[in-house]
RNA sequence: UCCCUGGUAGCUCAGUGGUAGAGCAGUUGACUGUUAAUCAAUUGGUCGGAGGUUCGAAUCCUCCCCGGGGAGCCA
């Protein structure tokens, strides 16, 4: 099989009139073979080892797709199942096309519609996507020509001469079923070869379906098997599998609709997030992930070094001589962008922050990743007000974008975890979230005729079995509690005027608990200094935190939102090591 | 880190002291424009690991490993 040379430029763009990106034809590059046919008349893609790989487009050497699988299927040669003869699928469908290059006013091949819409993308493997079909209108009755490739989900056989196989190629939750005549050349081979799994290449024509199930279908013309899949050690089945077990195969479990839909609604929640801010002009921060600095009370920090760790170097007592470390001090990976953030807030006026943030609590529960992104908007010239206003804004706006734009999604996950979640969801874009001081909740608790498990008390803080009757039983609704007395808060929250209290907010919502936590930041100098004295903060280390104070003191105000609960909370998930692809928890880095 | 609960076929699970089981998947066959297809047959097991109790342990006890739930910490 022929390397795909990834260095070689395949389109080369510019910028047309308008502005927009458009393929140069002057400059096109003759196509590119992706498969290298060679002189096998059956056109085999098979790697010469019996293990397959899926060409595609980010692993550098093909050989770099083999997942330590183990032999597939122990080298048994898997034959291009296509139709024609030499002139197949093989080449057919790993052919690069190149828009405008036909000439000659031929008509556009299967694909080439898409091949426009997409640009370079689509030069790489000239396809159709399945989410495009099932959008594209309904099919002439004799058919249009389509490409598609993707993975089976599943098989089934008709002795009345024809097969039908599930076909996803995670452009959409939904598939597309392939029809499969049993007259077609090698349908022997789709039998025995095509299972859950499988990756397979489709030529054919997409033609109104008879079935119930779905508007569309495929006609087969011709099958290529990309890559095989063992049906004996594929641990994936057509049927609905466990999230726990998709953990144990966390390479895998991308391949399962319930793990795609999470992620799109995922993908969808990041841009919308950005859109929020963006829209509001707020400016995005990137806060350094290697950070000297010490967010008080944001939890555990983890090292970075470059010393050796089997024998640091050692200063005159016992101590590590960290000043010959990279940084020559200690430095941790961040646990929170706020600081950084506010000296931001304090020039740029309305920033966020979107990033990584890591914190190395021993924390095992389904709330908890040691790794996860974290957003963190901050305003200047803001009070308390201001800030609860754009956190109920930014959940109402954020899931609003989800529902608008993964309705099939939600629909499944509902259906799949999550009974009554797009109602909830429409609940939490419209129904106005209730406030709370931090005395009223309290006297509420007090009130509940209840037994906690944490008796309650002004002074203590609100535990998850207090957050939950409130909200979940009190007030039937997502809540802002604020005004938590000063002492279960951190130094940088602005004391309230009678001394008790700070100005924080916490945004509670059903079944997550807090998702939002903010405040009003201390702006005045004298009073910082004497918090951070009696937090036993040593001022040395915060002296340009302490500047934005001496230099131009505004107040101003943010709030943090761990970007997984949001996840979890819209895709219904209970545990949010099934929100992020690759989980990092105590004990684990998969 | 603490408490609770679980670990049995590739997956989901039943089996609570006396011959190791079912559904799905796989294989074979039947049947059918099928829809988690259906029907029949069949392959598949170090019952998480190590000790112990017992004539006999998947089952009871101890320790360890791993999953899940709750709590704390926190977002």
């Amino acid at each position: 099989m022929a390397e795909i040379d990834h260095h070689r430029p395949l389109l080369h763009r510019h910028l047309d009139q308008q502005g927009g990106i458009a393929v140069d034809a002057q400059v096109a590059q003759p196509p590119l073979d992706l498969v290298d046919r060679g002189d096998d008349a059956e056109g085999r893609v098979a790697r010469g080892d019996g293990q397959d790989a899926v060409p595609h487009a980010s692993g550098g050497a093909m050989d770099d797709d083999r997942a330590g699988a183990g032999g597939g299927m122990g080298g048994e040669a898997l034959g291009g199942l296509g139709a024609h003869g030499r002139d197949d699928v093989g080449s057919a469908a790993f052919h690069q096309r190149r828009v405008g290059s036909d000439g000659g006013g031929t008509a556009p091949p299967p694909g080439a519609g898409n091949a426009a819409l997409m640009g370079e993308h689509a030069a790489m493997i000239r396809r159709d996507r399945i989410r495009d079909l099932l959008s594209s209108g309904p099919p002439p009755a004799d058919g249009r020509p389509v490409v598609v490739c993707g993975w089976a989900r599943s098989r089934r056989d008709s002795k009345a001469g024809v097969s039908f196989i599930d076909l996803s190629d995670g452009s959409c939750l939904a598939g597309i079923q392939v029809v499969v005549p049993a007259a077609m050349p090698a349908y022997a081979e789709v039998t025995r070869l095509i299972h859950t799994g499988t990756a397979v290449s489709v030529t054919g024509r997409l033609v109104p379906s008879p079935g119930r199930n779905q508007s569309v279908e495929i006609q087969a013309d011709a099958i290529t098997v990309v890559g095989a899949c063992d049906p004996e050690r594929y641990p994936i089945q057509k049927q609905a599998t466990s999230l726990e077990f998709l953990r144990s195969i966390p390479h895998l479990r991308a391949r399962t609709r319930t793990f795609q839909a999470i992620h799109r609604v995922r993908s969808v929640l990041a841009f919308a997030v950005h859109r929020f801010f963006q829209e509001r002009h707020f400016t995005c921060v990137h806060t350094p992930i290697i950070t000297a600095g010490d967010c008080e009370g944001a939890g555990k920090q983890f090292h970075v070094t470059t010393l050796d760790l089997e024998h640091p170097p050692r200063a005159s007592g016992e101590g590590i001589d960290w000043s010959q470390d990279f940084f020559a001090q200690p430095v941790h990976l961040t646990v929170s962008g706020q600081l950084e953030g506010e000296t931001f807030a304090c020039g740029m006026g309305d920033i966020y922050t979107f990033g990584p943030t890591f914190r190395a609590e021993n924390s095992n529960t389904p709330r908890h990743l040691a790794e996860f992104w974290m957003i963190e908007p901050e305003m200047a010239f803001c009070d308390l007000e201001g800030d609860r206003q754009l956190a109920v804004d930014f959940v109402r706006c954020t899931v609003r974008d989800a529902l608008a734009a993964c309705a099939p999604e939600l629909e499944f996950l509902e259906k799949q975890q999550a009974p009554g979640l797009c109602a909830q969801l429409q609940q939490l874009v419209t129904v106005d979230f209730a406030e709370l001081t931090y005395d009223q909740a309290i006297a509420i608790l007090a009130k509940a005729g209840r037994r906690f498990e944490y008796p309650v008390s002004w002074g203590c803080d609100l535990q998850a079995e207090h957050e939950r009757y409130l909200v979940e039983e009190h007030c039937r609704s997502p809540l802002v509690v604020s005004h938590y007395p000063k002492d279960i808060k951190a130094f940088y929250m602005r004391l309230d005027d009678d001394g008790r209290t700070v100005a924080a907010m916490d945004v509670l919502v059903p079944r997550m608990g807090e998702l939002i936590g903010g405040s009003q930041r201390e702006d005045r100098l004298d009073v910082l200094e004497q918090r951070m004295a009696a937090a036993g903060l040593d001022p040395g280390r915060y002296q340009a935190y302490l500047d934005l104070r001496r230099f131009g003191s505004v107040p101003h105000a943010g709030f943090g939102l761990g970007f997984e609960r949001l996840v979890c909370l819209v895709t219904g998930t209970q545990n949010i090591r099934d929100v992020i692809p690759y989980p990092r928890t105590p004990g684990h880095c998969p």
